[in-house]
DNA sequence: CATACCTTGACAATCACTTTTATTTCAAAA
DNA sequence: TTTTGAAATAAAAGTGATTGTCAAGGTATG
């Protein structure tokens, strides 16, 4: 419904043929909002519709989409490949939060860096055109454990 | 000479043993300071003086001197692990600035991001230890002659 | 609907990295 | 020193994600 129409559309202009399994995988993708899939978790879900596809199809098409700017390459350090949807109005890469103890991966949508990007074009004449930014800690919920445990259950 | 004592120091303070290919690995590194060197440089360069090492035993080595905080991994996606000097008196990982022309890295060594760090632990309560960040974008030089080639030549 | 060529699926190959295995080294005890 | 068992090593085989190859099939245009 979004930017459905699009993919059609943005496909013809860069010279791509419009096939049901490039609709399907971002397909996939979008229905998957707010997750990080990997290339294999994408691969399974898309055969649940085309049980037919084959693996190099998903590894292809991915950076087709990505490309075209529907989606994001995400890097965890977990041995493969991740994608996130780009939402529309979404300008930059947004920031992630890591928490070492739970793993749960946090969205930060506000940018923030504009300041330290000028500084950097003040310091440096380097001209940012996006970032990747990661930040590894403890999530409040960890970090609240953490600091009970630490006084012993003396504290709720 | 400078954190070359504490290696073996740090090494049996952890439970590892010294050996000298330890040793030998963080000499690559060191040597290289300002670099950052792939695995299998890395194996390469150790092997000029150790030519029996093996490369399972730099596969190892590393992420020990990364845990014993020589040594920093980073990852500019261009398909290996790499590894660059833990600077002492570095309190964070620097972030780097990738020319998307010319290729070139630089290192941005100004935290800059205190205030950002503040920020997300107020919003969402997530405590920062450490960052990871990338820019992307145009380095001066690579900037200057853009811009100079518009000037010069035609209009597209 | 036919042609040209892009895309696909199957599967082998590759690539970075890890695990296994047999062997060696180490540091402390005897 | 010599002994000894845990830890470390090299080499090779294994792993899992990703890519390359190529014949077959699908898509866009005349």
């Amino acid at each position: 419904m979004k930017q459905k129409k699009d993919l059609s559309q943005l496909l013809r202009e860069k010279g791509y043929k419009i096939t049901a399994q490039r609709k399907a995988v971002l397909d996939v993708v979008e229905a998957h909002d707010g997750e990080h899939l990997s290339s294999q978790e994408i691969y399974d879900l898309v055969r649940k519709k085309f049980p037919e596809v084959g693996v190099a199809t998903i590894y292809r098409t991915l950076p087709v989409l990505e490309e075209l700017g529907f989606i994001y390459a995400v890097d965890f350090e977990d041995g493969c490949t991740r994608y996130e949807l780009h939402r529309t109005g979404q300008t930059h890469r947004h920031h992630h939060l890591l928490c070492e103890r739970c793993k749960k991966i946090t969205e930060v949508e506000d940018d923030l860096l504009e300041e330290i990007e000028d500084k950097i074009y003040g310091n440096y004449g380097f001209k940012i055109k996006d970032h990747r930014v990661k930040f590894y800690g403890l999530c409040k919920e960890c970090d609240n454990k953490d600091n009970k445990d630490n006084n012993d259950g003396f504290d709720t």
